[in-house]
DNA sequence: GCTCATGCTGATCATTATGACCAGTCCAAT
DNA sequence: ATTGGACTGGTCATAATGATCAGCATGAGC
């Protein structure tokens, strides 16, 4: 896997099109003080080297109603990592799932409407027979919301790119 | 906290803001079959009750370089989580955290750039006063990719909307 | 059945943006 | 010094946008 190194235009750019929600090509060349051919290459570039792979809508599962989150662990059977996947793919309440070190197997990142709810999806869980024992906390809240853009600000505040804005402490 | 209820209408319209990237908002009202107003009333409704929060972009740190992912688990001192929750917004390979139920008090995602930059981390969450103790486990692959659309479609699936696509098995 | 609030429609207006492309200049790597 | 690629400001034909509106349809409540 080839990664791209990102640089404080490729993050300027990023950041507008968080902060600035639908805003075009054309808005996002005046906020960051580039043409609008650069900024139109720049996100061709993000989109095909698959660092953008989209652009959301953002949804907050709590206001549409699920208001239970949970983390869940698995210990699977011998080889049945392949077996467990398409099975937990079909359970709408899965949300994201890793195979992870540790004395678990898999970690899944669990959302519900209700307690009962979640409650279904664990002894679904135990009701497969790739799963030989599940573990379970339930999320009591957030401390740090999801975010990865301060990430991406730390590995690229070293690099300058070539339009003016961008060069080292020119601005 | 009031959550509002998402019908088949508000359904196709995130999905189809989420398999058209950068689609504006005549398009939408092309691909779900409502006139173009009923999608502005529609997204504003959804916008403004915060069931979408914003528009990406989304992003693969992995393509962007962060090639290492884990989940970090936090026993932290009594009554410290107020003091933590800054610590942790000030470490931008915190990606989220959530205080949980169970024996240990927050659970972590983290992403960072190789496993010195994970380890870094993990010696600065020690080093926290707030911090008893950390477990962590390392992403050695991705089972199931982050998603939220297949849970919101099985509960909009009963609620029809009122135009004439999204009518009992009207179409 | 009746009433009425609300959702949905197709339309208008002035303005602006879009995708695609281009020739020229600049800059950083060699 | 040379050169490839990044960046620029620009063009073209086309289409979209936000905001708004009057009218119709529908479904909930009585």
């Amino acid at each position: 896997m080839i990664s791209m190194s990102l640089d404080r235009l490729d993050l300027a750019i990023l950041t507008a099109l968080h902060e600035h929600p639908r805003a075009g090509v054309l808005e996002i060349s005046r906020i960051t003080q580039v043409a609008r051919a650069t900024v139109q290459a720049r996100l061709q570039r993000l989109e095909s080297t698959g660092v953008v792979t989209g652009y959301g809508p953002d949804i907050d599962l709590e206001a549409a109603g699920q208001h239970v989150s949970a983390f869940v662990t698995l210990e699977i059977a011998q080889g049945a990592l392949d077996q467990l996947a398409p099975e937990l793919e079909a359970m709408p309440t899965i949300l994201e799932a890793y195979a992870t070190t540790g004395s678990a197997d898999v970690l899944c990142k669990v959302a519900a409407s209700s307690h009962a709810d979640l409650q279904e999806t664990l002894i679904a869980l135990n009701r497969s027979p790739s799963v030989v024992r599940t573990t379970s906390v339930v999320v009591l809240g957030t401390v740090v919301a999801p975010r990865v853009l301060p990430l991406l600000e730390r590995s690229a505040e070293q690099r300058d790119a070539r339009a003016p804005a961008y060069r080292t402490r020119s601005t």
